[in-house]
DNA sequence: ATATCTGGAATTTTCGAAATTATTACCTAA
DNA sequence: TTAGGTAATAATTTCGAAAATTCCAGATAT
């Protein structure tokens, strides 16, 4: 629509943004000036003021009171604590849902693996991710999402998917080797947290997710390394 | 300061709204108009909309597209969800901390307990709460962010930060009795999680988190009232 | 009686310019 | 050469009005 002017929509620019802070095409500690991207939209600069006030409460973009906005910054540190929270919720949110979560919950779960292995079979089969990587995040996001889904704390779910999103802006650019086995492992990490799930052996699932997202913490050997002198 | 002047500085708007917000001067569920505020303040509509879209952030104010903003509504089930992802937060980074923690954490956990001790002893004392109420609220969460406060995890501290604020929200004007021996078991309440905390007793610490916020949570006599026919 | 349509009022969002504030570059003094 | 201060520049925030959207009430039709 509207294809007479150049113009778009204020929630297209904020789904576009989002996306481009998501992807890293809007790279993590960017300066992010109205100014700049009002030309690519066409509006004003306070739209765009307005949208990236509002990319702020997902923790995309960060503001500062007269220094304006910037791109969530990544950085080691960053990356291990989004990670470590991302598990805490994760973790908390499957155990809830383990004791409250009905046979709907069951199958939700159940269909959302399924969906998400036979994408990463394919990966597997075509030695190549990039055609099917929006697919694949897609999904493994549905997964997570669905696994804590039915925890029945509004504020758990929203917090998480803030946080998964943060999750992603981190470690986008940072190219972990998508090479060799890694969808094997990554198939075997989630298959271990469902079936851990649809047993209802709380601990069992707590540790696989920990050990899904344990290679996104700090590791040993790069500890220390920020209390010199 | 500004003596000439009526006019307020968009700082102090940003504080004075969020003081109403957390205080019920604007209740929960309220519709909040920027023409109307506006007047208050002596300032442009789109000054209070940045406040309020700022204020959104913290989760004070709820924002929709095209239907502008309202204080954060308040029920039952809502007051159940923060409280219970606030001992979630508090259970999780007090035992970070306690895993984490110096000396210096301890004794900075010491005395934020020793001053919040002393001040509901004064209220026992003169039997009553209101002229002391700022001192103790102020006392209260300085004393539950020290308890979280080595974790080293940004992320859960801020998170925390914002929910400990949802949740004076929420249950303000709630007027929870503080009549009799309200301030007796919260001291008890209080020294638990302190004596558990400094002695490294994670479980045991939990346990005292619970103890102090349970009363918060949907009662059993209320629950179940969801699934009718 | 219920449901859908229409018009007007109120509210929200957008705009571009003006005012404020931060940042940088340059100059002077120690 | 360095430190401190001042002017120039750039960026952010505020403003009030115009445009777009939503809300509400009354009327018409089913």
């Amino acid at each position: 629509m509207n294809i007479t002017l150049g113009r778009t929509e204020p929630i297209d620019i904020y789904e576009n943004v989002k996306a481009k802070l998501i992807s890293g095409a809007l790279a993590p500690g960017m300066k992010l000036k109205p100014a700049d991207l009002q030309g690519e939209y066409d509006c004003a600069p306070n739209t765009i003021r307005d949208v990236l006030m509002r990319l702020s409460n997902i923790g995309l973009v960060e503001f500062q009171l007269q220094r304006g906005f910037r791109a969530t910054a990544s950085s080691l540190e960053r990356r291990s604590d989004v990670a470590r929270f991302r598990i805490l919720l994760e973790q908390a949110g499957a155990v809830d849902s383990m004791k409250r979560g009905g046979i709907l919950w069951e199958a939700d779960l159940a269909a959302a693996h399924q969906k998400l292995l036979h994408i990463e079979r394919q990966i597997i089969g075509i030695g190549e991710v990039q055609s099917l990587l929006s697919y694949w995040t897609e999904a493994e996001q549905k997964f997570h999402e669905t696994l804590i889904s039915a925890c029945e704390s509004p504020m758990l779910i929203e917090t998480y998917a803030k946080v998964y999103l943060q999750f992603r802006q981190q470690f986008v650019g940072q190219q972990r080797d998508f090479g060799a086995n890694y969808f094997e492992a990554i198939i075997e990490e989630h298959q271990a947290i469902v079936d851990a799930a649809l047993a209802r052996d709380e601990v069992r699932c707590q540790q696989a997710i920990h050990e899904h997202l344990k290679r996104n913490l700090q590791t040993a050997d790069q500890q220390g390394t920020g209390k010199a002198s």
